[in-house]
DNA sequence: TTTCGCATGTAAACAGTTACATGATTAC
DNA sequence: GTAATCATGTAACTGTTTACATGCGAAA
């Protein structure tokens, strides 16, 4: 998915400006499932106008800066369904984490547990943000969405738990005591 | 991890060609955490030769091209012990599946159902795959992450399993003048 | 006989992040 | 008074992917 689907898609649920489509990457439902920068964001929406897939309105705002609010067309509708309509790309999975925790022979161990125990309490952050935080964007992908990465990280979290000791034992390396 | 660490860290394990390489993040216990292509690969081991963190030994093959294989050097283990020490970058995840699902008000039924189907298949498949293949590389990080991965596929596994339908009939219940 | 696996490498195209530039308001 | 939030945008840099270039051997 390029950027500019992804902005089309935020704002087929809404009109947004660039700042609060930033925000939807970083807080709403869609924050572990994709995420983009200023960088791209905002060239992406200038190409979706020109386009005419997005229409812009700039609002002046008293005490803050202008906005631009931008709202989806018709014809942004059929884009935005011709793109999801494609085969999905496989996804892309990428971490510093794991790539670590495979060489952890190489560290010592009370590294690897400082970073495994790290591990645990953002799995716990998150997973509580996840659980309070409302599910503010309303569409009903969002809670099937939602709770499939509800159920992931409260899975990976489970798997570092139950999994840490005895890991940790192994790499030291002496057959001290492993609890049962 | 750039793909210098990356490339580091198997030749770590043994000697390896820039073709093995490649497979050890397509087929071996790397698959899942990091992915690269013969475009980043290839500079990166020259690089790394003239950096001096591994050597290269050219092997002529009977009826098989060249084979030009790394091994690593003191300077190398130094440098990838070092890269590996860093404190990791958080995890980069980006799906057009659930980017999709996410949106799937937008699309019939049917698509999203097929949709669902066909990622059911592919966690089934790979579970498979993971569960019998071996884990050849020899890490001791290896099973903990091999396992990770597990869980974690699993556990989407169930989710989609468990929760296919009742989605589905939560769009076709309001969404129906969308579906023919 | 066509495709797949082995095997290396380059160049251009594309995408994305980071840093920069600007600046007011509000909450601590 | 200092940090955070609001708000937009560009340019340089970095990194990745794709296509190209080459070519043999083995299996289907």
């Amino acid at each position: 998915m390029d950027t500019k689907t992804l902005c089309l898609g935020v704002i087929s649920l809404g009109a947004a400006s660039g700042y609060e489509i930033k925000k939807a990457f970083e807080e709403d439902g869609l924050n572990h499932i994709y995420h983009t920068s200023y960088g791209s964001i905002y060239p992406a929406l200038t190409a979706l106008t020109e386009e005419g897939l997005v229409i812009c309105s700039e609002m002046a705002q008293a005490k803050r800066p202008d906005k631009k609010v931008y709202s989806i067309t018709e014809a942004g509708r059929g884009a935005l369904l011709e793109a999801l309509s494609a085969p999905p790309a496989e996804d892309k999975f990428r971490s510093d984490f794991l790539f670590i925790m495979f060489f952890a022979h190489l560290l010592p161990p009370s590294s690897v547990a400082k970073l495994i125990d790290q591990r645990i309490a953002w799995y716990e952050q998150n997973l509580a943000k996840m659980g309070a935080g409302g599910d503010c964007i309303c569409s009903k992908g969002d809670a099937f969405v939602h709770g499939m990465g509800v159920a992931v990280y409260s899975s990976a979290l489970e798997y570092l738990k139950s999994h840490r000791q005895a890991f940790l034992d192994q790499l030291s390396g002496a057959s001290r005591l492993v609890a049962e």
